[in-house]
DNA sequence: ATTTTCGAGATTTTT
DNA sequence: TCTCGAAAAT
């Protein structure tokens, strides 16, 4: 195959071809947004192979999110023809390689499932039915962030069911009892691994346990990945840095690539030091800044400059424009958030009038995913069309997790699966029944599968509809092999009577959804070529996130800030910019402000042409009185021009 | 006695 | 959109 890799490099500016030659030895990148960022890292990859003759296989890139990994793959292979055997993935895709291959090594079956969030908190609340506590008194949603801190803090490893006390207490907001949260903690710990079960968390422990556990292991991973590298190295956190650091050990040839500017998940517990400080860890670090800004009109690289100035702990680089440009940044003060939603909608409709622009040139971004219920019922109003950009992404939905709990329940008789299905459609199952099996299972030892099993026929279980699912059940359940991945779920949903459901839901996406997934699982038979094992699917689909509906193709994109980070758009309307709305007025600390700060900075250069800022004044949902974001003021004067209307 | 349904109230950000 | 609790329906 002939590919022109010097047409590619002549591509590139100095700085980028700077960083894309810099082959050996540890390399840290700072690149502002847009500026080529992606393209380095793809120029590079490339580089290596054609010059240096490395294999495909040998050069491990590591991105944060599936939609990175998959757009950087394509682009790979259209340059270099070749798709198979890339070792281009996210951290937990990379995991999750290792551990099916691997965590029969921990006593774990190889059918071990992925859960998320909501999972995790079915989980908490079956130990707190076994602990007699409340879930008002131990807010779930925070308990699991607690569990999240904790695995990080204790050196976790997979088989602790004793919580060692010392990093206990400090750096959690405490207010709830320490000795029950502890309790809490290794409660759940057992429970994950009675159900066989890992929080994404669990895949970087794991894997990483896994890997320095067993050195025969570490020294394939090690010999196999001659070249690594990272994007987005800003978010990574303490166990995506330690595994990292494991596997460069030997060629020592890592190149990460990021912003600390763009810092958006220290929550989740990134931590700038890791690149800020990586020239200190990593001696003889060449550092390259990409400053060069490709994207944006030279008004919103300005207000980008201007406003992250603000914060005091960074380093400085600002933005050169290539691009100038008449446009300004505009922002309109609205009377309340009704007149925000129908001024954004009115924007909207001029701009594609005005700029010969189309819908889809026009993103409008929020910081939090409930500030997009206004914006949405105005753009039905006014007829725009519109997409909320992973507002759930599609294995997240009801639906979607419905059908594959059917699955799961088919292959591992599971009770997070069992509870999720077995009232669906309505079986009067209830809370007093289910109670009862919940009852039977403890005090046998079996799950709450069985437990029916056991007592199906038998008062207060021998009604009809019970009996019925139970029949069909076992049915699919003995033809599992026979049977395709694809047939199984279509005649678990079919036979069930669940799809029956759905049709007569008024929500009519939700059964397309259902189909689409049904597709999803033919189109993945069809390119293996082979039977796809139900587990074997069921492992892999959790990471799984290209299955977005387009269903308007040109249309407004709705997102989170979070959610927007590496996209662009033309236009960009960034709304909702009150205090305690961005920044968001939870945390009220230095760092944390300026981690909203950041946040904004991410907002705003999105955009290439254009940037409008909303806000609204007078009383929130709650009857709050709104201020205007001192991001607004943030941003040097004269930069932004206010308007009342529309002109 | 239980389940189902219907309406009110509340929301950071996610692999 | 999702969760939770009280009234309506089995």
């Amino acid at each position: 195959m002939d590919i022109d890799m010097n047409a590619i490099m002549q591509n590139l500016n100095t700085e980028q071809k700077q960083a894309v030659l810099a082959t050996k030895g540890y390399v840290r990148i700072l690149a502002g947004p847009g500026t080529g960022k992606t393209k380095v890292l793809t120029s590079r990859h490339c580089h290596l192979v054609q010059f240096y003759g490395v294999e495909q296989k040998n050069i491990l890139s590591v991105t944060f999110t599936n939609k990175a990994a998959m757009e950087m793959r394509k682009r790979v292979t259209s340059i270099l023809g070749i798709s198979w055997q890339t070792n281009i993935c996210t951290f937990h895709g990379f995991c999750l390689g290792i551990l099916k291959h691997n965590i029969h090594r921990l006593n774990y079956p190889n059918q071990f499932m992925i859960i998320d969030r909501d999972d995790q908190v079915k989980l908490l609340r079956e130990i707190y039915a076994d602990m007699n506590i409340s879930a008002h008194e131990y807010p779930p949603a925070e308990v699991i962030e607690y569990i999240a801190i904790l695995k990080g803090r204790l050196d976790y490893v997979p088989h602790v069911t004793r919580a060692s006390t010392a990093n206990f207490a400090s750096g959690l907001r405490v207010d709830i009892g320490l000795d029950s949260m502890k309790e809490i903690f290794v409660n759940y710990l057992k429970k994950q691994r009675e159900y066989k079960v890992l929080d994404f968390d669990d895949m970087l422990y794991f894997a990483l346990y896994l890997l320095r556990q067993h050195q025969d292991l570490l020294d394939y991973w090690q010999n196999e990945l001659q070249y690594i590298q990272v994007d987005e190295f800003q978010d990574v956190n303490k166990a995506q840095y330690e595994l990292v650091v494991l596997l460069q050990a030997k060629h020592r040839n890592l190149f990460v690539v990021g912003d600390p500017d763009q810092t958006i998940y220290s929550w989740r517990g990134s931590d700038i030091s890791f690149i800020n400080e990586f020239d200190r860890n990593f001696p003889g670090t060449q550092t390259f800044l990409l400053t060069t800004n490709y994207r944006s009109s030279s008004s919103i690289i300005d207000a980008c400059n201007s406003l992250i100035k603000h914060n005091k702990n960074r380093i400085d680089k600002p933005l050169v424009p290539v691009t100038i440009s008449e446009g300004m940044v505009i922002h309109y003060p609205a009377k309340n958030i009704y007149d925000e939603a129908c001024f954004i909608a009115r924007a909207i409709l001029d701009t594609v009038q005005q700029c010969n622009a189309q819908f889809n040139d026009i993103g409008i971004l929020y910081r939090a995913s409930y500030m997009s219920r206004a914006i949405e019922e105005s753009l039905i109003e006014f007829r725009i069309p519109y997409t909320v950009v992973k507002g759930t992404a599609f294995y997240e939905r009801q639906e979607i997790k419905d059908a594959l709990a059917f699955l799961r329940l088919l292959v591992y008789g599971d009770n997070i699966s069992f509870e999720r299905i077995i009232n669906k459609p309505a079986r009067k199952m209830g809370r007093v029944r289910l109670h009862f099996l919940k009852q039977y299972a403890r005090d046998h030892q079996v799950t709450l599968l069985q437990a029916l099993l056991d007592c199906a026929g038998r008062p207060p279980l021998d009604y009809p509809e019970i009996t019925q699912f139970l029949s069909v059940f076992n049915e699919v359940k003995s033809k599992l092999e026979l049977i395709s991945t694809s047939q199984a779920l279509d005649e678990i949903l079919d036979k069930t009577g669940y799809e029956q459901q759905l049709r007569h839901d008024l929500n009519s996406d939700r059964i397309d959804n259902v189909m689409e997934l049904k597709r999803s699982v033919t189109r993945q038979e069809e390119t293996a070529g082979r039977k796809i094992e139900i587990a074997e699917y069921l492992a892999e689909v959790a990471l799984y996130a290209e299955l977005t509906d387009n269903r308007h193709p040109n249309s407004v994109q709705l997102m989170t800030i979070h959610a927007c980070k590496g996209l662009e758009f033309p236009y960009v309307i960034v709304c909702g910019m009150n205090e305690g709305g961005l920044p968001s007025g939870k945390g009220d600390s230095e760092a944390e402000m300026e981690e909203e700060r950041r946040l904004a900075y991410v907002a705003f250069s999105r955009a290439r042409n254009g940037l409008m800022l909303t806000n609204a004044n007078g009383l929130d949902f709650n009857r709050r009185p709104l201020n205007p974001s001192r991001f607004l003021s943030e941003v040097k004067l004269g930069l932004i021009r206010r308007v009342k209307k529309l002109n």
